[in-house]
DNA sequence: GTCTATACATCGATAGAC
DNA sequence: GTCTATCGATGTATAGAC
């Protein structure tokens, strides 16, 4: 294979990153120091400048690589015909995604690296995660995106004061449902009386 | 004045606090250091160790400080007699306070600097905040603990959008009152049919 | 109570041998 | 591609003079 050498080299860049993160998972995305990660990938710390220019180069692969996996996790869904029911379990899907990795979640959904702004093509990303939220909101009748803002948000509350509260649980998550259900009645009885 | 001494010292403590508050607002609670600190209120850096043990006391009495800011603020206001406008008073407060520094809201709801929790004393403050809104709650008919905690969180939810995406604004913060209407009516027509 | 001086640790990044 | 060695910056905390 010509591209083999191409091939281990991406290899072991994914496994950085893997690794990256499932550091992050202990004390936080700031937490993550070159040297630790390098002797925990059984290398030393210069080495990772191999693969990654500079740390923020690996906050952005880190930043590129949850999207992508909350991206295959999306993909894997087949989603129920009754347009609410889908939008729901998108929306359960994410919360799902977003508080069995607290680090990642604050990696991909706030800012949590003073300096650090995803690269275009990692944004990219992150705007197609929320495309497909907005194109099941749409086809459930939120259309306003003063709506799309309020589920948005009352969504990541939800995940939020789950991740902090009470980890693992559902006393939060479990309403979400719920709330999706008031917003979506009340855009669609407001529509009815227009 | 025999306790002059005491007080002059409480004065440049609060100085101190205030000023490190302000710092935070720049680049993050994380980025206040002592000496950056020292020399914004005229002194170096190992003179405040005279006021303040270790850097997780410093960030303890910021913890206290902008609790008891918004403990003044909320305390400042004249309710209207209605209950659900109360606590739609209480909640617009919090949510201006919150927005109006983001760097303090991170540090008084979300917890951003690792290894620190708030002393007993501190906390007692927070405790105190998040009373104050559960009994508006109460008065407006929502009593359930999971109507409680969907509130609290959906506040927190547009808060949080608020300043991650558009500081300064009011694009999401503005659908703070019809969300809370949304459920708080639901759950008066829950209490109805049972 | 404030200062100078310094210890001590951590971390990102680079140079150069192999 | 990986290593050793090291630079340079930053940051908390302490010792001791004044």
């Amino acid at each position: 294979m010509a591209n083999s050498v191409a091939k281990r080299r991406a290899e072991k860049t994914a496994e950085i990153v893997a690794c990256a993160l499932k550091q992050a998972q202990a004390d936080g995305i700031a937490a993550v120091t070159l040297h630790g990660l390098a002797r925990a990938v059984g290398m030393r710390q210069p080495s990772l400048y191999v693969y990654f220019d500079s740390k923020l180069a690996l906050y952005d692969a880190m930043f590129a690589d949850g999207n992508r996996q909350l991206l295959e996790r999306i993909d894997a869904l087949t989603f129920p015909a009754e347009p609410r029911a889908a939008l729901k379990l998108w929306l359960a899907t994410f919360a799902a995604f977003g508080c069995e990795d607290p680090a990642r979640y604050h990696l991909l959904f706030h800012r949590p690296i003073p300096g650090f702004t995803p690269s275009a093509e990692s944004y990219a990303l992150a705007e197609k995660v929320l495309g497909g939220a907005v194109t099941l909101m749409r086809a459930a009748g939120v259309t306003e995106q003063g709506d799309v803002d309020s589920i948005v948000a009352l969504t990541a509350g939800l995940c939020d004061a789950q991740i902090s509260n009470d980890p693992g649980g559902d006393r939060w998550l479990r309403h979400l449902s719920r709330l999706v259900d008031l917003l979506i009645d009340d855009v669609i009885a407001r529509e009815k009386t227009q």
